[in-house]
DNA sequence: CTTTGCACCTGTTGGC
DNA sequence: TGCCAACAGGTGCAAA
């Protein structure tokens, strides 16, 4: 479920909930995601009191003095902030406990999320030292973007998909931002002019910020027991319409595979 | 260095 | 209705 968007989402809900407060404790269900929970955790975060929240990537950062929380939530997680005393269902595998009685709650069925202490500033914390530029902040540009394809004869939805290149970009608006950019996804990364970098530059934040606007409508939902983030009601204008019409020619959009993953384009609005 | 394929999980869907 | 294979929004890592 998790894309760029969401993580944002998930974010801006919680962030004005979580600023200022103190943590008493935490609660680990079940320490076996993508990497154990450390079992020092509880322990590490009781009596911090929460700094600020960010987003690095797909990464939750919750600042808590002079460590940081890092959160990530896979392919299906969720977080929820509700009352501590909510009795936990069957994937809820980890609380953040708040003096006020509440919890940050997430829920990770297939557990290839992640929660992570780092001591120091997290950037220098291995898993996202190495990462290439924010889509939607300034030096991803269309030089960065030319630059980094020039030696990758891979296709550009891979490429794009690279978080050396640029972070954040999913599956799903992999393929909205090269249908919006009227580029294929099979085509060679280093066969895109300077112009179409440009192009590809404008329409991945394009789709990014559109979704996250979306999500903000959603944020309402987000702290007690009825809402789940995410549920954007959004109408992709490829991904998952394979054998449907293009909403802009009425070609019948198609799919393939590339790296395990499936792709849509349309084949006569991209070249 | 780039590129590829696997691994980690559970839940849902579609075909027979 | 049941069963089973294929697939699902991520991404680090080992191997080529």
């Amino acid at each position: 479920m998790p894309e760029l968007p969401e993580v944002e989402t998930t974010l801006r809900g919680l962030a004005p909930y979580l600023a200022g407060q103190e943590i008493t404790g935490a609660v680990i269900r079940n320490p076996h995601l993508r990497w154990p929970i450390p079992a020092k955790l509880p322990a590490v975060l009781r009596g911090r009191t929460i700094r600020a929240l960010h987003r690095r990537a797909k990464y939750l950062l919750i600042e808590c003095g002079d460590g940081t929380l890092l959160l990530h939530l896979g392919m299906s997680g969720s977080l929820r902030l509700l009352p501590a005393a909510t009795p936990a269902e069957k994937h809820d595998h980890f609380d953040l406990l708040l003096a006020n009685g509440m919890a940050v709650r997430l829920r990770d069925p297939r557990r290839f999320g992640a929660v992570l202490w780092h001591d120091g500033e997290a950037s220098r914390h291995p898993l996202l030292a190495e990462l290439g530029p924010e889509p939607l902040l300034e030096d991803f540009d269309a030089d960065h973007l030319y630059r980094a394809t020039r030696k990758r004869g891979t296709p550009v939805k891979t490429v794009i998909m690279d978080n050396r290149v640029v972070v954040g970009v999913g599956n799903i608006y992999a393929s909205e931002a090269l249908f919006r950019a009227g580029i294929r996804p099979q085509l060679a990364a280093n066969r895109l002019s300077m112009a179409r970098c440009a192009r590809l530059v404008q329409t991945i934040r394009e789709t990014l910020a559109e979704a996250i606007a979306q999500g903000g409508s959603s944020l309402r939902d987000f702290v007690g027991s009825g809402g789940n983030p995410g549920h954007f009601q959004q109408h992709h204008r490829v991904y998952g319409r394979a054998g449907q019409p293009c909403r802009a020619c009425g070609a019948t959009i198609k799919q393939l595979r590339q790296g395990q993953r499936s792709s849509f384009y349309c084949p006569v609005c991209q070249k």
